[in-house]
This record gives structure tokens, C-alpha cells and sequence, in this order.
RNA sequence: GUGUCCAUAGCUUAAUGGUAAAGCUCCGCCCUGUGGAGGCGGCUAUGAGGGUUCGAUUCCCUCUGGACACCCCA
């Protein structure tokens, strides 16, 4: 017996059942399509700006690539992950995040073998099993950018930056804030992670912070919990650790970005909640926001992690949820207005038949008709028109029909002129022109 | 995974331990050839299951979904 989440009910002989969408996914409805395709549109012309090429990956991979690349411990692998098992016996899971398989596909095709570094970008749904709250969904989008081969060089980690800033800027999304830090490298994140771990112990701190300090103790910088909030002032700051190419990486990066005047802020706080991280990670907040819009960070040892060569690389993912819910509330992201269509009007059987004639005579011009063929009425016809707001309607009846005429009406004015039917695309391009 | 609040028609809301009401939307008619108005009419609901009760939409439990917060995260 299958499990299933429909609702029933038996009453006498006939079973209702209604469905609703899974707990904390929904729905993009015709009314906000618009809107989101405004996004991707604004999404897929900065990306191409600045050399990305669009890739899509399978909504499932082996969970064995999440575990090994976000990290056995972390949340998102621990329990936030839809995992099924296959028929053959196979374990896959929908991916939690992009990164992994991006970096999965660039090692399985080969792209190393292409010029580097390879830019790609991503618009596409993740899935994470968590409780639903404000801005947070099981199902959600994100916008990604990766940089990926080359040398680790901080030009791209702020390339990426700017980018992402850049998208957030044409959503009309004003004073996003970055946030950014440098967790180091193998050389110089054990000694700090040492240090840190000294400092911690023996000390006074959550229960949250004990396991973190044995699972992931960078993590103990960004506990929000009271207890905790005193001993981060004295904490050793992770800043002071890097090695001197860590430093001197970091450096770099806040230098571009300075060259190009993206604000930031240092945050020596700011860790990442996954594991493939190395030196640049960063965060985007709206302004007066708590919940980032996008975050992202440099990853040069994921690739080994999954079994390819050591390539360095830097990416980041922005939610586009998020993004749409901050632009709408700030104001300066609005839902298109659609392209406003003519109305064809018909009125009897032979003019019904014709309009379809008709109707591929404007396709054919690249003009928008729309018509409600199925009901008779003239007058439902014309307050379908007006409802859809149609600036001319074509109104086509049997005394056109024989006349070889139809009638172009204003729908603002309310003139009506007849004109010969082999002219009417021509007259409905030139006033469509002269609106 | 935990906690708090919530669930009446497509939408917004009303009411009651005893026949579930309205506005908007939608559909139809007035309107055998002229729209946004008006009039008339119609469709559609107590999220699902169980319990208490003569009787539950109302009280109780479970499930599902929603809002918010924690954990964590885009």
C-alpha cells in the first residue's frame, strides 16, 4: 500500500479526495510568471555579461555527492535532504544546492579541458526538508554563478561579487550590504581552528556550541544563543591567522572590489555552513534585512573532494524568492504589465470559421489576438475585450463576411470604422503604431 | 526535528452546540449585432479522519496545510 497524503473521504459510494501542494512549495500562478521571468530574464543578462554560460543538471544526484561535498555534518546533508532509494537499489537525493553537481558536471564532461577558468550559471529549484517560515521554502530557486579552474586568484572571488551585486542592483533591490570574510586554507585554518578551540574551552557556552565545538567549531562564531554572545569579543579573530597567502588573497579581493566601489563590510564572524569553503566567504543582506539573499564563497578543494583533479574555483547563489519578496516589499521590483492584444469578435458559424483564417493572417505579422471563439454573444465577446483591456477590437459578422469587410473598433473611444478585410492587418499595424 | 497561533465558497469576511450569511470574482439571462454600468438568477464552503453529544462548523484528539519563531539556511 502506498502512502499517500491526499485527503479522502467515503461517502456512500463515491470517494472525494482533494490535494494540496507539499508543505512549503507552491505554485508560480499565471499572475506571477510574469514576474519571474522578468527575474531570469535580468538573471541569464548579467550572468551572459559577464562571460557565464547556463547550465542545468539533474534535479536528482547520488546522495553520496552531497555527503562528501556539503559535508556529512552539516544540516543540510544531516537532515534537510529528500533522499529516495531506486528500484535498482540506487540512492539519490534532490539536490540541496548546485554547487556539487556543477562541480560533478564539470569533472564528468571534461571541462577542464576547456579554456579556464569555465563560468557557468544556474537558475534552478533546490529542494531542503526544514520547517517552512518567512522567506524560507522546501522548494526554492536560486540564481548561481561559478568560476571554476584557473588559479585561485581573488580577481574572480570579486567578479563573482560584483555580479551578484549587480543583479540584486538591476532587481532595483537598493543598499544590499556584503558581507565577507576569509576562513583560510589547509595551511592556516587547523591553527586557527586550534586556537579557537582553546580559547572555547573550559569556557561557559550553549549546548548547540559543545557539539559544534567537537563537529564544527568555526561555527561558534555565528551562534546567536545569550550565553554564547560574551566570549565572542575575545575570541581569537580568524583574520589574524591567515597565512600569508591567505592574507594576501583576501587583500586582493577587497582591493577589486574597492576598484569598482561594491560596499562591504568585514564580518570575522561570517563562517559558512558548509564544508567545501576555503579563504573568501561572503553573504548579500537586503538593507535592514536579517535573511541573506545570496551567499557564496571560494571552494578550491571541493573538486578533490569529489574525486577530480585539485582545481580552485569560487561561486555563489543568490535565492530568488527571497530577492522577488525583497523588491516587491522595497518597491522597485513591479509584475510586468502583459502586451496588450487585439479582440476578434465573431458573430455567427461561417465568421467563426474565418476568424481562425484570420487569426494565423496576425500571427504571421507578429501581432497578439485573442478572442473568446467559444462564446456567441456579441456583447459577452466585447466585455471580454474590455476586461483584457484591448486597445481595437475586430468585430467580424455575417454583413461583414458577405461585404468582405470588418469592422476595427477603439476600444478607448468607442469609433468603429469598416474596413476591407484584406486590409485589416495593415490598418490594425497602423493604429496599433499611432496609439 | 521543536514550539506558538491558525484553517468557513475562487478571494475577502460573517454567524451559531440545532436549516451556514454577505461582498467581490466567475457563469447565465435581460441584450436575435455592440463592452466596463444596472437589474435578475446560478455555481461553489465549514481542510481530512476520529471522539464527546440527541445533534459538532463550534468542544477534544490525530493527520494535512498555512503563518511565525528556534535550529539552520537562499
Amino acid at each position: 500500500m502506498i502512502k499517500t497524503k491526499a485527503n479522502k473521504t467515503r461517502t456512500g459510494g463515491s470517494e472525494k479526495v482533494s490535494f494540496q501542494a507539499p508543505r512549503g512549495m507552491k505554485d508560480i500562478l499565471p499572475t506571477e510568471w510574469p514576474l519571474w521571468e522578468k527575474v531570469f530574464k535580468i538573471g541569464k543578462e548579467v550572468a551572459e555579461f559577464y562571460g557565464f554560460s547556463r547550465i542545468e543538471t539533474p534535479i536528482l544526484e547520488n546522495t553520496d555527492l552531497f555527503i562528501r561535498g556539503v559535508g556529512e555534518a552539516t544540516d543540510i546533508v544531516e537532515k534537510e535532504m529528500y533522499s529516495l532509494r531506486t528500484k535498482g537499489g540506487d540512492h539519490f537525493s534532490l539536490r540541496p544546492e548546485l554547487t556539487a553537481p556543477v562541480v560533478r558536471s564539470y569533472i564528468q564532461n571534461g571541462m577542464g579541458r576547456l579554456p579556464q577558468p569555465v563560468r557557468l550559471y544556474y537558475m534552478s529549484p533546490v529542494f531542503r526538508h526544514e520547517n517552512p517560515q518567512a522567506g524560507r521554502y522546501r522548494e526554492l530557486h536560486q540564481f548561481g554563478l561559478e568560476v571554476l579552474g584557473g588559479e585561485s586568484d581573488p580577481v574572480y572571488d570579486a567578479q563573482v561579487i560584483i555580479a551578484a551585486y549587480r543583479f540584486f542592483e538591476e532587481l532595483k533591490l537598493k543598499n544590499v550590504i556584503v558581507q565577507i570574510n576569509s576562513i583560510g586554507c589547509r595551511v592556516c585554518r587547523p591553527n586557527y581552528v586550534r586556537r579557537l578551540t582553546d580559547y572555547y574551552k573550559n569556557k561557559k557556552i550553549c549546548k548547540d556550541c559543545e557539539r559544534r565545538l567537537k563537529t564544527n567549531p568555526l561555527r561558534l562564531l555565528d551562534c546567536k544563543n545569550e550565553i554564547c554572545q560574551p566570549l565572542k569579543a575575545g575570541a581569537p579573530s580568524i583574520l589574524n591567522s591567515l597565512c600569508v597567502n591567505c592574507k594576501a588573497h583576501f587583500k586582493g579581493v577587497l582591493e577589486y572590489l574597492d576598484e569598482v566601489a561594491i560596499p562591504y563590510t568585514l564580518n570575522p564572524l561570517l563562517v559558512r555552513g558548509l564544508d567545501y569553503y576555503s579563504r573568501t566567504v561572503f553573504e548579500v543582506f537586503p538593507e535592514g534585512g536579517d535573511l541573506a539573499i545570496a551567499a557564496g564563497g571560494r571552494y578550491d578543494y571541493l573538486f578533490e573532494m569529489l574525486g577530480g583533479r585539485p582545481t580552485p574555483a569560487v561561486g555563489m547563489a543568490a535565492g530568488i524568492e527571497r530577492a522577488i519578496e525583497v523588491g516587491l516589499a522595497a518597491g522597485g521590483l513591479t509584475v510586468p504589465k502583459p502586451r496588450p492584444r487585439i479582440f476578434l469578435v465573431h458573430v455567427g458559424d461561417i465568421t467563426k470559421r474565418k476568424a481562425l483564417v484570420l487569426i494565423e493572417d496576425f500571427r504571421k505579422s507578429g501581432i497578439g489576438v485573442a478572442e473568446s471563439l467559444g462564446k456567441d454573444s456579441l456583447s459577452a465577446q466585447l466585455e471580454r475585450a474590455a476586461k483584457m483591456e484591448a486597445p481595437l477590437a475586430l468585430i467580424f459578422g455575417q454583413k461583414e463576411a458577405f461585404e468582405d469587410n470588418i469592422i476595427i473598433r477603439d476600444m478607448t473611444t468607442g469609433v468603429q470604422e469598416a474596413v476591407p478585410i484584406t486590409m485589416v492587418v495593415e490598418e490594425v499595424k497602423k493604429r496599433l503604431k499611432s496609439a
